[in-house]
DNA sequence: CCATTATTTGAACATCGTTCAATAATCATG
DNA sequence: CATGATTATTGAACGATGTTCAAATAATGG
C-alpha cells in the first residue's frame, strides 16, 4: 500500500479515538487492544502508531474527549438552573448519570496512569480543572464571605466526596448493608457540605 | 527437580503474597509480573500457578491482606479515643495516612478488577463491610435515635466521601487551584456530615 | 532398593505493545 | 506522459506477558 489518502491524520486520528471508546463501552477497557482499534477503523496497527505516539496516548485522548462530553453536558444542565445550589446538584446530578451510563468510560479516565514517559502534562490536568473551577464557582456565588482559598477548599471536599460514591458505587465496593441509591448518598453530601458552608464564616 | 519439601503450600503462598507486596511497594502495580515473584521467592511460574490458580488470584490475596493491615491499625487507632466522634476522626486519619505511606498498594486494592471468572465472592467483600460496619458503629452510637438506615446511609456516604479524597489526591487529579491538605479535606467533609447527621432526626 | 507419589521445572503458546524495513500509491517534475 | 521523489501503509519481527502441561526430579513407602 502506500499514501492512500483516503484519511487524513486528523481523521485517523479521531476514528481511533471513537472506536476505542466503543470498544471500552461495550467490552471493557481490558479489551481495548492496538490492533482491534486499527482493524475496527480497516488500518493496522502501524499506522496507528503513526498517528499515535503510544498505546497510552490514545486512551489519553480518548479519556479527554470522554472529559469534554461530561463538562458539555454539566454545561448544558446547569444553563437551566438560576440558584448556585441548583447547579451544583445539577452538575453531581449529570456527574453521577454519565458514571451509571458509562461505567467503563468513566473508569478509565481515573485508573488509567500512563507509565513513566507522560505525555500528558495539561492535556488532562486542564480539563479536570475546569470542572473544579464550575464547582468552585457556584460556591463562590452562594456566599460572596468567603475568602477563595475557603470556597476552592470546600469546592474540592464535595466534588472529591462525590467522585468517592460513584468510584465505589460503579466497582460494587459500597457497604452492601443497606443498598443505597448514588443519588441519595450524594445528596446527603451536598446537603451536609453546603450548611456546613454557610455556616461557616472567614476569620477576616 | 521435585518435592523439596522446604516450604509448605502455605508458606509458598505467604512468601509469594510478600514478595508481591514488596514489589508493588518498590516498583509499582505495573513492575509485578509472575515471574518476578517467583524468581524473587526462588521458585518458577510454574510453582506459583500450582498455588494461585490465577494471577488475579495473587492480586486478590496481597489485596487483602492490605486491607487486613489497615484494619488492624484502625482497631488499634480506635482504642485510644472515648468518643464516638473521636474514633471516626481516628479511622479516617489511619485511612490517609496509610494511602499516603503506601499509594501504590492502596490503590491497587480498588483499581484491580478480576476478569470474568471471579474468584473473589466474599474474599474482599468481607473485608469491606468490615470497615464499613467500624465507620457506622460509631454513627450509631453518636445518636441512637436514627434508624438503621440512616445511620449506615450516613456512614456509608462520609466513608465514600473520604475514599474520594484520597484517590484524587493519591492520583494527582485533585484541584490544583488551591494545594490543599487531605487531611484538611478530610476534617472539612467529617465536620460536614456530622453535623449534618446530628441536626437530621429520624421521621419517626 | 525399587515403585509410587508429589513437587518443581521450563519449554511452549497466544497475545500484547512497539518498531521499522519494505512496499505501494500518490505527487511533483521535466 | 513518464519517471523519480515522497509519503502512507503494511506486516513481519521482538521482547515480555499470563498461562498450561508434559517431563524431570526428589521424597516417601513398602
Amino acid at each position: 500500500m502506500g499514501r492512500r489518502s483516503d484519511h487524513s491524520r486528523e481523521e485517523i486520528r479521531k476514528m481511533a479515538i471513537d472506536a476505542a471508546t466503543k470498544i471500552v463501552e461495550t467490552e471493557g477497557f481490558q479489551a481495548l487492544t492496538a490492533r482491534k482499534v486499527a482493524s475496527n477503523i480497516g488500518y493496522t496497527v502501524g499506522t496507528l502508531y503513526h498517528v499515535f505516539r503510544n498505546f497510552d496516548d490514545l486512551v489519553i485522548h480518548m479519556n479527554a474527549q470522554t472529559i469534554d462530553e461530561i463538562v458539555a453536558r454539566m454545561q448544558k444542565a446547569v444553563g437551566k438552573k438560576r440558584s448556585p445550589e441548583g447547579r451544583i446538584r445539577a452538575m453531581a446530578a449529570v456527574y453521577v448519570d454519565f458514571a451509571t451510563e458509562h461505567p467503563d468510560r468513566w473508569r478509565v479516565i481515573f485508573e488509567h496512569q500512563a507509565p513513566p514517559g507522560v505525555p500528558t502534562p495539561e492535556l488532562m490536568g486542564v480539563r479536570r480543572d475546569v470542572v473544579f473551577e464550575m464547582v468552585a464557582e457556584n460556591f463562590r456565588e452562594l456566599s460572596p464571605n468567603h475568602i477563595p482559598q475557603e470556597v476552592a477548599h470546600a469546592a474540592t471536599a464535595l466534588w472529591s466526596g462525590i467522585h468517592g460514591i460513584c468510584i465505589l458505587a460503579l466497582t460494587g465496593k459500597l457497604y452492601l448493608g443497606g443498598a443505597f441509591s448514588m443519588s441519595k448518598l450524594v445528596d446527603t453530601l451536598i446537603d451536609s457540605v453546603l450548611n456546613e458552608f454557610r455556616r461557616t464564616q472567614s476569620a477576616d
